[in-house]
DNA sequence: TTTAATCCTGCAAACGTTTGCACAATTGTT
DNA sequence: AACAATTGTGCAAACGTTTGCAGGATTAAA
């Protein structure tokens, strides 16, 4: 199939090619006849311009580019459909690519990023990354960065997160407004500091009331969450409550408190913070609080057109999480 | 921040745009020492090739593109995750586009392809497509196409596919070789030709026992799942097997059974098929056929390199499917 | 010393757009 | 009738590569 370029069409219409070019565009020097002229045959012709000629031409791109660990769970694809959808309605290509968690990895992909010369990037570090070298000459060179969920430290950069402390906050105040006595609170990784967050925040709440008795456990696994539930479930003094800071967490809580034959609500409370999927599977549904991908995506999506149309400084915006009521507390 | 180009490069050494080009390409026509100068500045200046350049020049493109319903759910993400890294490890950019289901944003989706000039293209087509005459311009101009999951009809495409009759066939006979009687079976929407496909190998398989009694249902959602169940499982006899087509009928069939307090594996048996993440969840671990959208991701990635390193005729390929024991049957 | 072969390097065109500038043709003003 | 203003169009350069071809410099063969 032959491709057709302005000056397939300015050969056929007997015009110059730059004549073509402005009609297509609108441009207030053509006349009305000419306009309609090419506009009528470049359509049937279905002309489609070159969008490497164009971009050579102006040096830019519009193409947004993603990092992430993983396209799959439950919170990154709700994210990225999110980006995604924004993306095409404002006209960016985007490109998304995953870290696998490997720092080697993430920066090969910012190597790929900078070979398309994209206009911005949406970023959620590796859990493995230790230098903000790389992401440096993105700034320097004035591509927008937009980080997500795992966000560096500091106030450098932009960074879109879940409300953290106000959901860690929040079930923490719904724990004690229900007069619960023993919780078992578990959280992920102690080093990341989504993790700190949530547990300075919760710890702050909840230790408020003093006859409140408080299991803190930190976590890496699905799996470590099992083994930590079935510990305190085989005691003799049970949790009246479990607090799970992540849907990993909850699944291996869940599964721990079913092999048990554990009764949720009669035996136990559960209240997790979630991105919303899951605890509805479960029966009863679990109480949540929010964490949703989806609204964070936007959000990021938001601030990256700010600055794409001229910044301003860096900043950090949160969404809120609102408590999701089921059946488990 | 300056950018450096192949130009810049040559000024710099007073060499011409050509010799660098070259020396960087290791062409044989340059002399050792050119191609050390050239390419020790080149790195120490960090030169990257402008790609809207060479895809001008070459009138080439190293993007693919996907387009899916969403790229949230177990099924699709797993398969884009697939064909991200695949397409990563070949060079190739990837652009992902979400249809939503709709024939209309399929349609401008495809336009975007179109403006992108990409190289290839994977869709799982929206429920809402009837006409293929979008994706005739494609294979006119030469531009492969593999489609997964929701395929068209006939041998004119490419296509890659769940081993639907296999699966289906394979949870019947593992039905009957643990003498279930009673079997309530839960297909999808029954205008899809999976669900057909699936229902057909099924029945062939399950009817050959004489003395078992089957009863077909076919759902459109996770609500419809649940209310079905919930009616089978009022009545005095009740199922002793329960067989979900998909994960989404497994999520309705396993909330109604746990409401009913209906014991698994004591009161009844269940099997789905399944990408295998949802199975894992509930407790006993529910057995599964598995519908790997990961390993269909990496046999579309593998069709897509042959038909772009020229290509054969199209052809229908398939995954197959383990069958992964839970503790539910 | 001439001629041929070998080795390097550079010129220039092409890919498809966009856009500043020039200019021809038309119209309007004295 | 001469000149200015307006209108519509085209020329040519630029974006950053790649590559066929030509040609200069060096070395080897006659």
């Amino acid at each position: 199939m032959e491709v057709i370029t302005l000056k397939k069409i300015s050969e056929v219409l007997g015009l110059s090619i730059s004549t073509v070019s402005r009609a297509l565009k609108n441009h207030p020097d053509i006349s009305l006849a000419t306009k309609k002229r090419v506009n009528e045959l470049a359509d049937t012709l279905e002309y489609e311009p070159n969008i490497n000629a164009i971009n050579l031409r102006s040096k830019k791109n519009r193409v947004l580019s993603l990092i992430v660990p993983s396209i799959s769970g439950f919170f990154y694809d709700s994210f990225i459909s999110a980006v995604e959808e924004e993306s095409r309605k404002n006209n960016y290509t985007l490109m998304i690519l995953q870290s696998s968690n490997d720092a080697e990895i993430e920066k090969s992909s910012l190597h790929i990023c900078r070979q398309n010369r994209i206009s911005g990037l949406f970023v959620c570090l590796s859990t493995q990354t230790t230098s903000m070298a790389a992401f440096e000459k993105f700034k320097e060179a004035d591509i927008p960065l937009v980080f997500f969920d795992k966000v560096p430290e500091g106030t450098a950069y932009n960074k879109v997160c879940i409300a953290d402390e106000q959901a860690a906050k929040l079930a923490a105040e719904l724990l004690l407004s229900k007069n619960k006595k023993n919780v078992l609170s578990i959280f992920g990784n102690e080093n990341l500091s989504i993790t700190r967050t949530r547990n300075k925040a919760y710890q702050r709440i909840i230790s408020l009331q003093k006859d409140v008795v408080t299991h803190n456990e930190f976590c890496n696994s699905t799996e470590d969450a099992k083994k930590i539930t079935r510990q305190y479930f085989s005691k003799k003094q049970k949790p009246d409550a479990v607090f799970c800071m992540s849907d990993e967490i909850l699944i291996g809580v869940m599964k721990s408190l079913n092999e048990l034959k554990v009764s949720i609500p009669d035996d136990v409370s559960v209240i997790s913070l979630s991105d919303g999927y899951l605890p509805k599977l479960y029966t009863p549904e679990i109480t949540y609080i929010e964490t949703s991908g989806y609204k964070l995506g936007k959000l990021a999506f938001t601030k990256m057109m700010q600055c794409l149309n001229g910044s301003a400084e860096p900043e950090e915006l949160y969404t809120t999480s609102p408590l999701i009521k089921g059946g488990s507390l």
